[in-house]
DNA sequence: GCAAAACCAGATAATTTAGTCTGAATTAAA
DNA sequence: TTTAATTCAGACTAAATTATCTGGTTTTGC
């Protein structure tokens, strides 16, 4: 096994993009979203939840209630999804696990590995979810 | 969480890294390979098992038996490891986790993730171990 | 031949991640 | 005011990963 990111975060991801995308109604449920994305509705819920408690959504109790972007789509980067869910380990520790991994006391792929983690840490922090808006629409229809 | 790759694969980039990295002996047991790299040793066993199956390296039971490379390290690619222990999903799969991310049904971030990825399969596979060996050495000394 | 050192195979245990369940609090609508 | 739909908190279960243990087999050196 090997993953990029934790499911928590991949469906942490696909939900924010999911609220980036509906333009209809100003709440959805968990459970709308779960059917929507076919993931498991109680799972979602909780992830939902350390969102809410990140500060990048909110909610709303009560019937008719749900999840909303607490931020304008353009203002909320793919990195502080991440980040809010996985942190940012990965793109600090070591590839292959070594300890102490550093440029001073680098590990043997370290400058090979750098590149690549500095570009998909810079293409995580440069993107804002404004962005995937009509990508995800055409996903969804096809989910 | 979130990793590029597991344990079993790190520890056993590292362990054949190590391999790689010396000259004075023939074989080498995994007690000695687990105390240099102070990774568990019947975990880092059980690894070193499973690319003598792969045909990576080769074993010597018995006294003074252990491990050794099978190939010549200027023909072991990173890649090769990386496909025996975890495989190559993560070259294959979806960032965000939708099923049936593709070209044609791609998912929100598949063109930017897609280059990412592709810029990783290609270092890992274009990289011979031999490349490490000096790196591996310095390394080594520092644990 | 025998003991020690090693690999090997399979079972087991511990830890982490993934996922589910229950019940309470909140809100809107009937 | 009652009911249904919701978030939320926390406990719980399941599955996967990581790690350890036990016993067997092979090989070398004494």
């Amino acid at each position: 096994m090997s993953v990029i990111f934790s499911k928590k975060c991949e469906y942490g991801l696909q939900a924010i993009l999911y609220l980036a995308s509906k333009k209809d109604k100003q709440y959805f449920s968990a459970k709308e979203i779960a059917s929507d994305l076919k993931i498991p509705k109680e799972f979602v819920s909780k992830i939902l939840q350390s969102l809410v408690a990140n500060g990048i959504i909110g909610s709303k109790k009560g019937k008719n209630g749900g999840f909303y972007l607490a931020k304008k789509p353009n203002k909320i980067k793919l990195i502080d999804i991440v980040e809010a869910i996985d942190g940012l380990d990965v793109f600090k520790s070591c590839v292959l696990g070594f300890p102490n991994c550093s440029s001073d006391v680098p590990c043997p792929v370290h400058s090979e590995w750098g590149k690549l983690r500095n570009m998909a840490y810079e293409m995580l922090s440069s993107q804002t979810i404004d962005r995937f808006v009509e990508k995800t629409l055409k996903k969804l229809s096809k989910l």
